[in-house]
DNA sequence: GTGGCGTCC
DNA sequence: CAGAGGGACGCCACT
């Protein structure tokens, strides 16, 4: 009480040296004893909305420990709690645990409205057992729902773009390289000025940010029913995690040694010569030089490629292309998933933890990191190996539940094309459809050749391929590719006013929209230079189908995420990869489970095609699909 | 840090 | 006339 009468910043045990809290628009404090721990609860219980941001041991958010929380309760009205710096001569500070059952009943107040990059401090307090509520605002969202492509979304890019405001780094405060200080390590003073900052800055932003939101209802409604709910069932995915059988993969990686060390002995004899086969410019200086091989294929610095669609050409007549293929195979699997994925399993879990990513993908499109799971291979038999370590613990089960054609079928309702509707509502085989009226021949009579060439269309015009590409593609020549799309256009007139409708909308207003509202911006797409023009354009195809297939399928986990809590669905959602959603249930409840999480998927959005939803089950990744 | 390549959707 | 396939992440070699 007797704090809270106190003017700002003159609490005794308050340190206020620091350059940016000197600065004349910034009250920075540093909490450092109770009667200022309870002036700040008292500001933050009274304050609509409070940034929050926390400062810890590490990145990884499974085993990171809270070292400091920052508050900022308006522009500049910012203070710093160092709960656990530790070094020689570190002042004395409030304990974590005083801290944190002091501030418990605001933190887990799901009407204390908080604003932050709340996903991660979120599983900080949750690694000190706080389960983290009111999550009202994220500012790199807001950024992002407003212009996915304009930069990064960071808060020092946001705070230099929107604020012109140059922002204290991380690593200003913590150096870099093997010096690199432990968050912990750093100066409470120090950590002071760059931790408040951060919460000042994200009340900054929001300010600025959230008006240019709310001006856009179709934005808005992206942010406030899509994203922003989004960041909680992300979270519990991230923390769920996927259990991975370590020893599975070792053994893999073993066998793989052996395969390759193998090909490489046939390699260097292919080669007439020891080389580093891992080397793409030594490959080519042996392909090309060496043996003189013919160079089917170009690098965009027009030195000859290496690159797989090459070597397969050559690997037709010659034997070192195709060694290298199997040993480049098997390396890639070995390297990025049988080595790395066991070292990635958290020892506490024993499971991976990715992160999802809500802000990176222009599209709308989520990302996954450290480790991605969502390129873990599915194509070839040894890859497939892999999905099998993906497992369900004993008495469970796991579900795989993906979309079929999902950016085909928002293709069909985009442009409302007449033959592409009707296929999808006849629940035919779009590719065979496709083949059928191209080719012009019965459904029945398509041959498996044709059906290739459909399909590659197909994903040709999703991407906004052109013959050319077409052309390599399928390997045949440039012109029968152009009289198949010709076809194609012919038979999916829809399809072809709708591409050239859909270039021109994003000439005139500059961007392209999803069917939620969900913009992209293309700032090229009236560029002089050609290749940029063109790159834009091919976006501006691309991006309604790829970000409303992203706008379905989260909307579809909301939907999953409310059964799951309501208990009307058991399990637990532990995976998404764009079009697939992979679910961790109690085996007896699997079957049911899974029946709902389709309906759900199947009516998370109202198009003008039905979506449909492929569901599997099984002891493993692999045989759930 | 960049370029080349390869994995996924 | 050259370049002509959307969105990611990660490994390796090389600079």
């Amino acid at each position: 009480m007797r704090a809270a009468l106190r003017k700002l910043g003159d609490e005794a045990g308050a340190a206020s040296a620091s350059p940016a809290a000197a600065a004349a628009d910034r009250n920075y404090t540093t909490v450092l004893d109770e009667h200022e721990l309870a002036r700040w609860l008292d500001r933050i219980m009274q304050t609509d909305l409070v940034a929050i941001d926390t400062e810890t041991t590490s990145l990884n958010y499974m085993e990171a420990e809270l070292v400091g929380i920052s508050l900022a309760v308006g522009p500049g009205e910012a203070a710093y709690i160092p709960v656990a710096h530790r070094y020689a001569g570190v002042p004395e500070q409030l304990s974590r645990e005083s801290v944190l059952e002091a501030m418990r009943g605001w933190l887990e107040s799901a009407e204390q409205a908080k604003l932050g990059h709340l996903k991660y401090d979120a599983h900080i307090f949750r690694n000190h057992g706080i389960a983290l509520a009111g999550i009202a605002h994220d500012s790199m969202l807001e950024s992002y729902v407003l212009n996915s492509t304009a930069s990064r979304h960071d808060m020092d890019s946001l705070a230099a773009k929107y604020l012109g405001i140059e922002t204290v780094k991380y690593e200003d405060v913590t150096g870099k390289g093997a010096k690199q200080l432990r968050f912990d390590e750093v100066d409470i003073e120090t950590a002071a000025a760059y931790a408040a900052e951060d919460a000042d800055i994200t009340y900054r932003l929001h300010q600025k940010l959230w008006p240019s939101l709310e001006a856009e209802a179709e934005l808005a409604r992206v942010y406030t029913e899509i994203e922003r709910p989004l960041i909680d069932v992300l979270g519990k995915m991230e923390r769920t995690g996927v259990r991975v059988d370590a020893e599975m993969l070792s053994s893999q990686s073993r066998e793989l040694a052996e395969s390759m060390a193998a090909i490489k002995e046939s390699a260097y004899a292919a080669a007439g010569g020891p080389f580093n086969l891992d080397s793409p410019k030594q490959l080519q200086e042996v392909l090309y030089e060496r043996l003189a091989l013919p160079v089917r294929g170009k690098t965009p610095k027009g030195q000859p490629s290496t690159a797989e669609s090459v070597l397969q050409d050559l690997a037709e007549a010659y034997d070192l292309p195709r060694l290298v293929l199997e040993y480049r195979g098997l390396a890639k699997l070995k390297s990025t998933y049988t080595d790395k994925l066991p070292r990635e399993i958290n020892p506490r879990t024993g499971r991976i933890h990715t992160s999802y990513h809500q802000a990176v993908a222009a599209t709308g499109r989520l990302s996954s990191s450290d480790p991605n799971l969502q390129n873990i291979p599915i194509r070839t038999p040894e890859g497939r190996r892999i999905r099998q370590a993906f497992v369900a613990p004993p008495g469970h089960k796991l579900i795989a539940a993906d979309y079929s054609q999902i950016e085909l079928r928002i293709m069909a309702h985009l442009s409302g094309d007449e033959g592409l509707l009707r296929a999808f509502h006849e629940r035919a085989d779009i590719h065979r459809a496709t083949a059928a009226e191209v080719f012009n021949v019965e459904l029945d009579a398509v041959t498996a050749e044709q059906r290739r060439s459909a399909k590659a269309i197909n994903f040709g015009l999703i991407y906004g391929m052109s013959a050319f590409g077409l052309a390599r593609q399928l390997g045949i020549q440039r012109g029968e590719a152009q009289a198949y799309v010709d076809l194609y256009f012919d038979r999916y007139p829809g399809v072809k006013r709708y591409m050239e409708e859909t270039r021109q909308r994003a000439r005139e207003q500059g961007y392209v929209s999803t069917v939620f509202g969900r913009r992209l911006y293309l700032p090229e797409i009236n560029s002089r230079n050609a290749q940029r023009r063109q790159y834009a354009e091919r976006s501006a195809i691309n991006a309604p189908m790829q970000g409303t297939a992203a706008d379905v399928i989260k909307r579809a986990m909301l939907e999953v995420d409310r059964g799951l809590a309501d208990g009307s669905i058991a399990g637990k959602l532990i995976m998404q990869v764009h079009d697939e959603l992979v679910l961790e249930v109690a085996e007896a409840a699997a079957g049911s489970a899974a029946s709902a999480v389709a309906a759900i998927m199947e009516g998370a959005a109202e198009l003008s095609v039905p979506l449909q939803v492929d569901t599997g089950i099984g002891a493993n990744w692999d045989e759930a699909h």
